[in-house]
DNA sequence: CAATTACGGTACTGTCAAGTTCCGGAACTA
DNA sequence: TAGTTCCGGAACTTGACAGTACCGTAATTG
């Protein structure tokens, strides 16, 4: 990812993009958050009335694609690993949605007594993600429904069905 | 991570590092390897009696900051991310022993009776894998005791303590 | 001790990519 | 049409880093 294929591709002139960024930095900050713009609006959540639901609602296949790019993104973008402050920005940045949507969608199924009240949703609402993430950037294998279904079905709401054997806390 | 650095902190000549490694592909190569050779023997695993207790049993200390040396050096790699040879032998080397590991264990839980045999074990022994990884690398919080605990306690045993939840045919 | 070898250090070369400068032409304006 | 502004493109500068060449010296061997 050079700034002359940034440019190329833009089918612009390296200095017309410098007009627009001072910098590579900036330009890939600027992207990052464009990325970031979620699609899914907070106040307008599925609600099918099961989490199960409520989550397969929330894999399109729209979402699927956009991750893969996201990830050949990511492997992109070498160097700058290092600044944390682009790790969190702009890569921690990526996954919060999620989280939140995550929690927020378990914090209902809560509410309708669908799942355990002592279940640690907390930790709970980063598994999809973690594992999302894991399986596209480390294994390279298709984050796909049948994947998707599998740890819904298979981890996720038996976890969530379940008081937790000891309680404990993780701070946030 | 520039192969002066290398030099330095070997304490040695870069010319005496390029007289064992013709490039600096080969020296990450083996350097890799080299971290990868687990200290984790597959033959001599924890055997307590339950799987909480083995899986406690692989958190030593000595593990975590390993853990946190790697996760220093995957952020410091930088370019090496483009290349998928390097991914697939160095880095998703690192994760696979874990997860072999993992899924030895509760396979001996299940043959207890200790763990519903209709648990999908493929993806669970990849949960601690993962999360510890989404946890280290891109929210760049310790992936401690307690943290590990609530993982166990709070996602694993739980979903691993009941069968799956009825894969109803639901939408598409 | 003398000869050979191995090493640490430093300076050099080549390459690649970020950032800058400049120019010719297109598009808009009067 | 003439003047102005903006853009694409290409050449150039600069810095960082991989890889090489070389030298003085310490260790090794006979």
């Amino acid at each position: 990812m050079t700034m002359d294929m940034v440019a190329a591709r833009a089918k612009a002139g390296k200095a017309t993009v410098y007009r627009r960024w001072s910098s590579k930095v900036e330009l890939v900050r600027d992207s990052l958050a464009w990325m970031n713009r979620t699609h899914l609006e907070l106040d307008n959540l599925p609600d099918t009335g099961t989490l199960r639901g409520d989550l397969l609602a929330l894999l399109k296949p729209r979402s699927i694609e956009e991750d893969e790019r996201k990830y050949r993104v990511f492997a992109g973008m070498g160097s700058f690993w290092q600044h944390s402050e682009f790790v969190e920005a702009g890569i921690a940045g990526f996954f919060e949605p999620w989280i939140v949507i995550n929690r927020e969608l378990m914090h209902r199924a809560v509410g309708r007594g669908e799942i355990s009240a002592s279940a640690d949703i907390e930790l709970a609402c980063e598994v999809i993600t973690s594992m999302s993430y894991f399986r596209g950037l480390i294994q390279r294998k298709p984050f796909d429904k049948r994947y998707f279904t599998a740890l819904i079905d298979g981890i996720l709401l038996p976890a969530l069905k379940n008081p937790k054997p000891s309680p404990n806390a993780v701070d946030q």
